[in-house]
DNA sequence: AATGAATGAGCCTTCATTCAT
DNA sequence: AATGAATGAAGGCTCATTCAT
């Protein structure tokens, strides 16, 4: 039953995810469970709270994220490429939800925490992007990340998104674009 | 008397303007009355809906938005300068109402024009502005009035906001960056 | 309708009573309002909380009862005759609601305090009548408050509840019982 | 087998004793079940519903209870020491839990039964009691038993509650009060 | 037989909206 | 026309009870 209580919690985690993605943070627990398939009981057995489940969504994704990051930085290839990387699988991801739920809930220190983590790691990878000679360097490595956010973390930003594009456009050194 | 109605039409509007900035798009028909100095029953004479008073709000913000843009797109001034006017208007204004309302209610057929009218001549001016040689020409005007949008209607967005200061610099071609 | 306000709080007020009187501590909101003839909302418009009206109620009845024992105590009667008409007046009222809030709400400073007072009062009283020689004096005030309490303070406790006469006249001077 | 399911049960009824005691009639199943040790399917595999484990504790206390009666009715003892010690047995135990729970559900048959047994037992303690003179005849046995009733059956009634004592001390004729 | 996860009715509370004054 | 009291649907949460493992 370990097994079935997992799947259960999964499957709540799934439901609020396309819920919230869909329709704001205005859907009700009696919804969520009722799209996960399940009794509300049942979901406050996985979750003392509203805010409990937020949170935990909120955490589950910006931890994927960080991790994801992480990963990323790891890899042996450009710079360049690492943050293209990022922004794709932000692209991909109902990332909007960050966004949404950031106005509701007082927002708790782990996600600040994770928040600042993942900022400071795409500082370092732009500021070493920097030096490769990738990305621009008459913007400060913090305002790059500004933007970067800016184009991946709204609702609805997804894969081909012009406005990434555009921005990630914008910051390479690659681009022959102006006269020159 | 029809001056009464009307003063009172407004403090109502300006009464949710604030709490709306303030405390989120949660605040109850009650607040607000009281926040205007009225009893509820007057705000439901004015406004036979909550959702109505939303779109009021929404709709004035954004007419008047448009109207600015109109305005400084008959001025005699270079297109640069009309968009950084843009932008500071915006910035003054707590237009992140505007996106936390594009949440919740379905945008009505009004707004959308609105913002379509907005677009539109934004897209222009740019485009003027790419001609006058002041706005980099290697992105489309929509795709640069993609930019403003984000860089001015976010909640928060402020004036001196960092981000909107770098996006209006990125879109200038006057900016000495780049070795160039 | 400040007048139709105030009717309906007491119809509240009435409503509780009786329900709790009758069927305990547990009947719900919705109950009450129903026995009131009002809607859940105006019961919530009058008590922001159920622990306020449970608050209220036991502390109109215990302010009344305080206040008809100060008046008694001014009376020109004798003393004995006082603590009969305490007697009476608790067991003409719901009393039984006192005792059994006790249990559920951890008692409020107020009420805590009325209780005090109102001991304090019965204590006099007793003292006095012990001088008066009415009341046997080889019980301390405080033991024969307790056992008046006890008399009356329980649910189910009426005027000519047999108990409450049996410990009036066990308290008497009066009393010819006992062989002697 | 049997010697399991027998203990299970008992720290089922000892651990709802406990937390009813101790914490009012608003006790969880869930709760009870993990004082006891055991999950809640156990516990209603012992006791089909709430009202009759509720039931059980009562019924389980009270014929604990005549069965003291009755043996002290058979020992060769004044009737004035076999009162005695029914009130000291009674003190020792949570007979709290009789009183809260006579609110709550609606006394079942049994239960009403062991009590008029049990108030039947001491009725004719008492007029024995009467009859060796050592307990006042100007009371009816039935007012007596009522005294005793309230002096022991209260939330937080103790073997040496003052109250007990004064009503017992009242009930003597042993006692040297009053001049007499 | 024991366990604890799942269920859902029911409670408290809020708030958009209506309506009597 | 203004007021604010009344309404009741709906949401969050609890807990007695059932059921799959």
């Amino acid at each position: 039953m370990r097994a079935d209580a997992r799947r259960n919690r999964e499957r709540i985690v799934a439901a609020a995810l396309d819920l919230f993605a869909e329709h704001g943070a205005g859907v009700s627990m009696e919804e969520i469970a009722q799209e996960a398939g399940l009794g509300v009981g049942t979901l406050y057995r996985h979750f003392p709270d509203r805010r409990a489940l937020v949170e935990d969504i909120a955490t589950g994704t910006l931890t994927a994220l960080r991790d994801h990051v992480r990963a990323g930085a790891d890899e042996a290839v450009s710079r360049w490429e690492v943050l293209v990387g990022v922004v794709r699988y932000c692209a991909g991801q109902p990332l909007a939800l960050i966004t949404r739920f950031s106005d509701a809930s007082p927002k708790s220190e782990t996600r600040s925490r994770l928040v600042h983590e993942i900022d400071a790691l795409l500082a370092d990878i732009v500021e070493q992007a920097q030096r490769e000679g990738s990305v621009r360097d008459d913007l400060t490595p913090g305002q790059i990340v500004g933007l970067i956010n800016v184009a991946v973390c709204r609702p609805g930003a997804r894969a081909d998104d012009p406005l990434a594009t555009v921005i990630l456009d914008g910051l390479s050194t690659a681009s022959t674009r102006r006269g020159s």
